[in-house]
DNA sequence: TTGAAAGCGTTACCAA
DNA sequence: TTGGTAACGCTTTCAA
């Protein structure tokens, strides 16, 4: 029809006079004429619409930046670029990988490392691109993957324990993290760390539960410092060394991961290893939407893509040197 | 079709037998038959998506916890209702109240309090409800409205501040609120309740240029103690203090807004104005299911309803009692 | 119980 | 340049 020519750009070989034109735009503007983008996008199998696929995005950390960070590493390059943004549940109570193709989306952002392999497997039926965030490169054959340098980053951690005089230490992670790609991950990236500098050390699996602490309590367990899988988890681990009486960092050291600003804000303020997570994210959405927009054939190399981003280590005042034996005697 | 009746609910009149039902199922799952949401969603016009437009969301801040908290309460009741959560971007840009009815979503959520009448004036042509969070009571006809109680929470920053022995008080906000409506409203619940104790005091827009500022400080200007419109504005204002030298609260008290986490993590540790945040995203959310799903007729009443919320003061360490003449007198 | 047909609002294509 | 027609994939209605 003119009036689709005349009110977007649409069919460039249909030419439409002037006078018809200002017409269908005056009678467009009377009736509130409003297009219809659910028919549109049906008709072009086009929606402008990217979902986003969240861990557990039922409740977002009000003290955690890493959610406002990777939605701000996400809206910065989709926006400009005319999509909009779905936060959509249904694809994660149960990981409905089939869901994805269901129309809704032009492309969606995986977010949620607990993958398993089958998982992996059917998204490689969908029929619109899907990039992965949080997936070691390798983890996810056949889907872009970005990623921290997980080994790098423990390889920080542990250096900067091990430098501090540190011999035995532990890698806290949680029963969520504890399955997902990225937790085995980094739990491995601990292992051959430690293992490089000689050291001794155990991934530690931690409910909150105080009561489980207790068994790695410094003064009893063998373990004088904890890098952790999150912030988030550092924090509770805080609370609970203050709770059972374990002095940080004089009786343990704590490290975290993320180095949000919530590490500024706890007592001790938290050394953590610091990813940079609004860049993994406008970087994963940006290759997302060359995939959506790129001619299908062109790209297919870049289905394989895969990209690692170092990550720092801020030091805080979590960490100090270990009570040694030594200076135990010493200080008697 | 048999299949519709079959893979979903649909059309309870039409019965399949039970070997048929079963055959199309198996069928469809050997096809990998993924029905099309588009088409389903322009057939029922449902699309099962709400649309949620924030003030300025191309960025959400990092450190304040507010757009977290307004997204948990949205999602607590979104999701398990079955709804998907839409960050629109075009909506924002220009306030293109038409492109709401563009048939996207089954209702808008509108966080944006910088509506112009012709903007409110618009919303009732939307075929979709929309409810307001921002707004106070009244200024916005015909739409229902979710907004913090204003009044009160100033007379609590003015009434703490006057306790504390401030004669001479400010309001400051930015450039951005200063024109919405909750902007206005606190700015007139700040000179009412000055007003109320009989104290002098004035409404100071910072367009957080230091410069600017140094009429305001403490030692050459009038105000001992500033109320702000938001934590963020008050954490800017904290870091110009240090810049420029003046100490909070010895020579100026602060008072922010939102009581969020952000305010445990500044130096000083903030004042501020409490205000639930995620209760009336959750309450506005809920409004906003119910005027989708009920029957059209029967929530006539409820589209010109307003709920308001009181807010808390969280005393903090960014105020205390003003340094006066007479103490200054007894110090010398 | 099953099948056929119409229509949701759009855009692409092809005649006129 | 114009207008008509078909098709996107679904659901509802009506006939068989």
């Amino acid at each position: 029809m003119a009036v689709s020519a005349v009110l977007h750009g649409t069919g460039r070989n249909v030419k439409v006079s002037d006078e018809k034109a200002e017409m269908i735009r005056r009678v467009a503007q009377e009736l509130r004429y409003q297009p219809n983008r659910l028919a549109r996008s049906l008709r072009n199998s086009r929606t402008q619409m990217i979902g986003v696929v969240f861990q557990h995005f039922d409740r977002l950390s009000d003290e955690n930046p890493y959610y406002p960070q990777l939605l701000n590493g996400v809206m910065s390059t989709l926006f400009p670029s005319g999509y909009t943004l779905a936060l959509c549940p249904k694809l994660v109570q149960r990981s409905d990988a089939a869901a994805i193709s269901d129309g809704r989306f032009d492309g969606v952002l995986w977010c949620r490392p607990d993958f398993t392999e089958e998982a992996v497997a059917s998204l490689r039926h969908t029929s619109i691109p899907v990039v992965m965030m949080h997936a070691p490169p390798g983890s996810a054959p056949g889907v872009p993957t970005f990623c921290a340098n997980n080994r790098g980053a423990l390889k920080l951690a542990v250096d900067h324990l091990a430098d501090l005089g540190h011999e035995r230490l532990g890698f806290v992670i949680d029963p969520i993290n504890e399955h997902t790609a990225e937790g085995r991950d980094r739990a491995d990236a601990f292992r051959q760390a430690i293992a490089g500098r000689g050291l001794q050390g155990d991934v530690l699996y931690w409910d909150y539960d105080g009561s489980e602490l207790e068994a790695y309590r410094m003064g009893n367990g063998p373990h004088t410092a904890l890098a952790c899988f999150s912030d988030t988890l550092a924090g509770r681990l805080l609370v609970t060394c203050r709770r059972l009486g374990i002095r940080v960092p004089r009786e343990l050291s704590i490290v975290g991961f993320d180095s949000s600003s919530f590490c500024e804000s706890t007592s001790p303020r938290l050394t953590s290893v610091f990813q940079p997570v609004e860049r993994i994210a406008f970087e994963a959405t940006t290759h997302l939407i060359r995939l959506i927009e790129a001619d299908p054939d062109s790209v297919r190399d870049d289905q394989a893509h895969s990209s690692i981003y170092d990550c720092g280590l801020d030091v805080r005042d979590s960490t100090s040197a270990p009570i040694t034996s030594s200076k135990r005697h010493h200080s008697c």
